[in-house]
RNA sequence: CGGGGCAUGGCGCAGUCUGGUAGCGCAUCUGCUUUGGGAGCAGAGGGUCGGGAGUUCGAAUCUCCCUGCCCCGACCA
């Protein structure tokens, strides 16, 4: 039986100032975490409680289809140095070095690992498919930390790994993973969408993120409301309405006009009375292409064209030319690649590559301005433009590619559907994908198919992360006065206050439906201090606890009261029929989350 | 890495501009009263003012350097 009196609940009636979002600022009130240093956090006994119910949800669901490992956290270089990521994964490694001068990282993720086993293990086809996770803590040293445990430097995650002889098996592995997630989020009582994710530039195919639409979240999501169309922006698409293009001038040729001091598209829209939709913007950067097979670093310029009116998706762009990171380009770059300054960059007799990332430049465009005319660019000259500008007839590029953003408001992509997307935040709570063969092919792991050939098993990954469903269901459920967790992942499921221990009756009362309700199968937390009865109502609505039994002034006349947390309401009940009262609640509320 | 801000008792803050040896609320401890929505009264304990160097008779306060943390941006299989 766990009393209150006798734990370490540390709540806070004030947040700390520092604590911006509504999870960060509960989750430390609460006495679940405390900070330890920037995305640091010891997890106090509320909230470990809460993490271990999450682990147990996860691991139950996970070997229906997996078998579960546990990898080192701490791990030798090599295996990252045969995939290219000992460099690949930058400043965002914990690095160290032991005593002998051994160099070290702390896990970020388990790719590499996973393939070191495969690769001495596996030699059959007969063997496949395998599905191997772990629960690990992991590392990764963010940029910049924020927001509790939303984005931090160490954190648990539960990262799978399949192995399967052909494509089609991995397609299974990938569904069933799949389906368990939805299982697993279900259970946790996330309102979640799953959305076409980006699969980065570290390579993969199909890939799909699991969300929870909450401001605190990071990520934009574009949906259709009417199809059920859902993508991570910076993968989402959009079918564009045609726009209305300019008459062509004088001879309907390139013409260049004087633009004095209007290097902004907003300044030329205006000059010429037009739309930014009939401009051609360039966006100018530096990419870099890793060195492989110990070629070097390098950095190309790319020059990226899109309509006056739209966005440059840098996700997308470093997609399309292949390169792992961006910077703008500076003057002097611009100079070399354009002989002109920012505000007056275009395509017309821009010299550029053939293929992405020459020793040129890459000129690329988006696919809005496929099939437009008559538009207006830089002329590559200070305080000048070019008008009657028309993509494929007066410039050509290395390659086109969708390249920008989508805004809400635009059509829905998908094929014969009439409805407008809309932008959401949201956070992300899991990630699958299909790798390919990146580690598998350069870590050398081959198994023998039927007929005895060698071949390279293709591998997935599957990461969710654990704080974050903690974290997900605080932001969809909180109000001024705390949290509301669901039953199937709070620290307990109820809590039975006494509101005077004074009174030998009423404790004594507590103390028997706290243990009828253990004795049902029940998480209870029995609030037994010395306190007053308005005190520890807002400690337990404010530490996430569904369910509230309050022993008072009724008691007597053998009478209690059930308040919900989430709804705020409460209803009497016969003492002798609470335990079985709340255990309904409770499975209902579990029944009602999987239904949904 | 760029921009902004903060650092004073466990938490929230004042004091810094204008230098004079640290204060308020909450929390903690003791006693009495109170006991269904963060009680009242009385008393008590707790702070090398993030660190270092400097200016000064004297520094939380002024100067320089460093560190940590937060926010915005960049970044983020």
């Amino acid at each position: 039986m766990h009393r209150w009196s006798k734990l370490f609940i540390p709540t806070l009636r004030e947040a700390p100032a520092d604590a911006e979002v509504a999870s960060h600022k509960f989750l430390l009130r609460a006495g679940y975490i405390r900070q330890l240093g920037a995305g640091i956090y010891n997890y106090l006994f509320l909230g470990q409680r809460s993490l271990n119910r999450i682990i147990a949800i996860v691991r139950e669901e996970m070997d229906r289809i997996g078998q579960e490992f546990y990898l080192p956290g701490i791990l030798p270089r090599e295996p990252w140095e045969e995939s290219g990521r000992w460099t690949g994964m930058g400043d965002n490694m914990f690095r160290l070095k032991d005593r002998k001068g051994a160099e070290l990282c702390l896990g970020m993720t388990h790719e590499e690992i996973m393939t070191v086993i495969a690769r001495g293990e596996l030699r059959s086809y007969k063997q496949l498919p395998q599905i191997w996770y772990q629960i690990q803590t992991k590392f990764r040293d963010e940029p910049r930390p924020k927001s509790g445990l939303l984005r931090v430097r160490q954190f648990t995650m539960k990262d799978s790994y399949s192995f399967d002889i052909d494509k089609a098996g991995l397609d299974k592995s990938f569904d069933l993973h799949d389906a368990v997630y939805r299982r697993i989020f279900t259970r946790c009582g996330l309102k979640f969408v799953a959305v076409e994710a980006d699969s980065g530039a570290m390579g993969g195919s199909q890939s799909q993120e699991f969300m929870v639409y909450t401001d605190a979240g990071e990520d934009l999501i574009a949906s259709c409301p009417q199809c059920g169309y859902a993508a991570n922006l910076e993968k989402a698409t959009s079918r564009l309405d045609a726009v209305a293009e300019l008459e062509p001038a004088g001879d309907g040729k390139p013409e260049l006009i004087h633009t004095p001091g209007m290097g902004a598209i907003a300044d030329i829209a205006a000059f010429l009375k037009m739309s930014p939709a009939n401009d051609i913007k360039c966006v100018a950067y530096m990419a870099l292409k890793r060195g492989t097979g110990g070629k070097k670093d390098a950095w190309h310029g790319v020059a990226a064209f899109l309509r006056g009116d739209h966005q440059v998706n840098e996700t997308k762009l470093l997609g399309a030319v292949g390169a792992s990171e961006l910077r703008p380009m500076l003057a002097e770059e611009l100079e070399t690649f354009f002989h002109a300054p920012a505000g007056f960059l275009g395509p017309v007799e821009l010299r550029h590559d053939a293929q992405p990332l020459g020793e040129g430049l890459t000129l690329i465009v988006d696919r809005a301005l496929e099939g437009r005319k008559n538009m207006v660019c830089g002329a590559n000259k200070l305080d000048y433009h070019l008008r009657n500008v028309t993509p494929g007839r007066d410039f050509t590029w290395t390659l086109a590619a969708d390249i920008r953003s989508v805004n809400e408001g635009e059509n829905c992509p998908a094929e014969g559907c009439a409805g407008k997307l809309v932008v959401g935040k949201a956070v992300e709570v899991g990630h699958i994908f299909k790798l390919g063969y990146k580690y598998s092919e350069s870590m050398g792991a081959r198994v023998l198919d039927e007929n005895g050939k060698e071949v390279t098993p293709i591998m997935g990954s599957y990461g969710i992360g654990i704080e974050r469903i903690l974290t997900a269901a605080i932001e969809q459920a909180n109000d001024a006065n705390g949290f509301c967790l669901p039953a199937s992942i709070a620290p307990f499921t109820v809590v039975v206050t006494i509101t005077n221990v004074g009174d030998a009756a009423l404790r004594a009362t507590g103390e028997k439906i706290a243990a009828e309700l253990e004795a049902a199968g029940l998480d209870v937390l029995l609030d037994d201090r010395d306190e007053r009865a308005g005190v520890k109502f807002k400690d337990a609505d404010l530490v996430g606890i569904p369910y509230r039994i309050n022993v008072g002034k009724k008691a007597a006349a053998g009478q209690v009261e059930l308040v919900t947390r989430a709804t705020a309401t409460s209803v009497d009940s016969a003492l002798s029929d609470v335990v079985a009262l709340v255990k309904k609640r409770a499975e209902e509320e579990q029944l009602l989350a999987s239904s949904s």
